[in-house]
RNA sequence: GCCCCGGUAGUGUAGCGGCCUAUCAUCCGAGCCUGUCGAGCUCGGGACUCGGGUCCGAAUCCCGACCGGGGCGCCA
């Protein structure tokens, strides 16, 4: 006779089980009571077990059962028996069961009802909401995919580090900080862990990663925006120029793509989503080369103009099209449209351009990134083109004076990838408890 | 920050000046049913975001508040 703690999953009854008697566990999910005989569709972390319930059989467990709510949680005993008539090819035949914890009605979201819900009764019921395997599935891909991540870039010589979320200064433009109260002193949240990743190159360790929450106030109102995101930031050392920075973001979308590819498989097909990575390299093309195209495509756009979003869709749209990828680079931004991106390296011909990239996937900007300013002269004098207090980046500049060699790296919005992989319409499918402008609780 | 759009039962919707005692589905409740798996059938339950105004009459029109959705800019 098995425990009531010893829960036996759905996915874990076989054959060798049958008539033994097992405890499952779970969510009453639905009950189908036809009179003499009930089916309950027990839900657990696997999916779904039927328990089987013959009113002739024991009528008190019979009555006790279906007066049941949904989604209460409940342990039931019984035999497994194998039943050509259930989806599993097996059902439970209960000898006894508990209730752990009744649920209330009517749930505020249901569970598996046969209407839709708007994201934000979702959200505001997120525990619920998470309850649907096609949802849990875009977590679990989310989770497979920073596991593809890390291990690519562990393989690759790469350290995992993790830098202050609490920052004295912003890395970009200061009306996009958070401001909260340090102690007796002001402080941000981190939008970006840039001067912190690019302190690290001076420190030996040359090739680092983190995986960590970005903070933007952003007055951002889209479904790619959100205020609370996590970021992959790459940095690497002794670099020749961006294509050596691109290889490696390169490296990671192709490899996690083909791990989720693989070690997510079941939640794809949940999904209903079919996901390979294009063959490498991915194309790359130049900011001008890509005004060109959409001109040709008949969209009013000048060079030197930022692509804009339905710049980028159409870019998206035309790359797929002509050059059968949905993933591709594009390279040589001019210096204009990075101004404010104060150690982006200017191209030693032209500082016009810039060596700066984005990675673009299905039409929106994932990665954007490029070869760093290395030499503190010439940093100096970008930030006082941008007009920076250079005191309050001392700490950063004071690593460029002491040894530090030519570096790169990038920014990588997870959650903008993994709703691009799932075709999510919206970025806060991709977050748990998304943060946005509005959206505080829970 | 700017520009559109919307808020009707627990959930999702129809209705857009009088046919509203507000539609349909889902859901909940009662009943029938021993193989359901979008179970079926019968009966019942439950809603016009709030505050002003216009009008003989407001879910419907106007103003404001609150809440939400989408687009742009910007960005990951």
């Amino acid at each position: 006779m098995p425990s009531w703690q010893h829960i036996t999953y759905s996915d874990e009854i076989a054959a060798e089980h049958a008539g033994s008697i097992v405890t499952v566990g779970g969510w009453v999910q639905e009950i189908r009571n036809l009179g003499g005989i009930s089916f309950i569709q027990l839900r657990d972390r696997a999916g779904v077990v039927q328990v089987t319930v013959l009113k002739k059989k024991n009528p008190e467990l019979f009555k006790e059962i279906n007066s049941l709510q949904r989604e209460s949680v409940i342990t039931v005993k019984g035999v497994v028996k194998e039943s050509k008539e259930a989806k599993k090819g097996y059902e439970i035949i209960p000898e006894e069961f508990r209730v752990l914890n009744a649920a209330a009605s009517p749930l505020p979201l249901g569970v598996v009802d046969k209407v839709g819900a708007d994201l934000d009764t979702r959200l505001n019921n997120r525990f619920l909401d998470l309850r649907k395997a096609e949802i849990r599935a875009i977590f679990q891909v989310r989770a497979t995919t920073l596991a593809g991540i890390r291990r690519h870039l562990t393989d690759e010589g790469f350290v995992e580090v993790t830098t202050p979320k609490i920052v004295a200064a912003g890395a970009e433009g200061g009306s996009t900080l958070f401001p909260i109260k340090y102690f007796d002193k002001s402080a941000y949240l981190a939008q970006s862990p840039q001067l912190y990743k690019q302190n690290l190159m001076a420190s030996g360790m040359d090739r680092i990663f983190e995986i960590a929450p970005a903070y933007r106030a952003e007055a951002s109102d889209t479904v790619r925006h959100i205020a609370e995101f996590t970021s992959l930031d790459v940095e690497v050392a002794f670099i020749e120029s961006s294509e050596d920075v691109m290889a490696v973001a390169e490296g990671i979308v192709h490899s996690s793509l083909n791990h989720v590819a693989e070690a997510a498989r079941r939640e794809l097909d949940i999904l209903g989503v079919d996901l390979s990575s294009p063959e490498t390299p991915y194309p790359r093309i130049t900011y001008d080369e890509a005004i060109d195209l959409l001109r040709s495509n008949d969209m009013e756009i000048d060079h030197g103009e930022d692509l804009g979003t339905e710049g980028e869709k159409l870019l998206g749209d035309i790359m797929l099209k002509k050059r059968g990828s949905e993933l591709y680079f594009i390279t040589k931004f001019p210096t204009s449209l990075k101004r404010g991106t104060f150690y982006a390296k200017r191209d030693d011909e032209d500082p016009e351009l810039t060596g700066y990239f984005d990675l673009d996937y299905r039409g929106q900007e994932i990665v954007s990134g490029g070869q760093r300013e290395h030499r503190y002269d010439v940093l100096v004098e970008q930030m006082r083109e941008n007009d920076l207090n250079l005191e309050s980046f001392a700490f950063y500049l004071k690593a460029f004076k002491y040894g530090m060699p030519p570096h790169g790296g990038f920014g990588f919005g997870i959650e903008r990838y993994v709703q691009k992989m799932l075709n999510l319409s919206n970025i806060r499918e991709a977050v748990l408890y998304p943060r946005d402008r509005v959206r505080l609780i829970p």
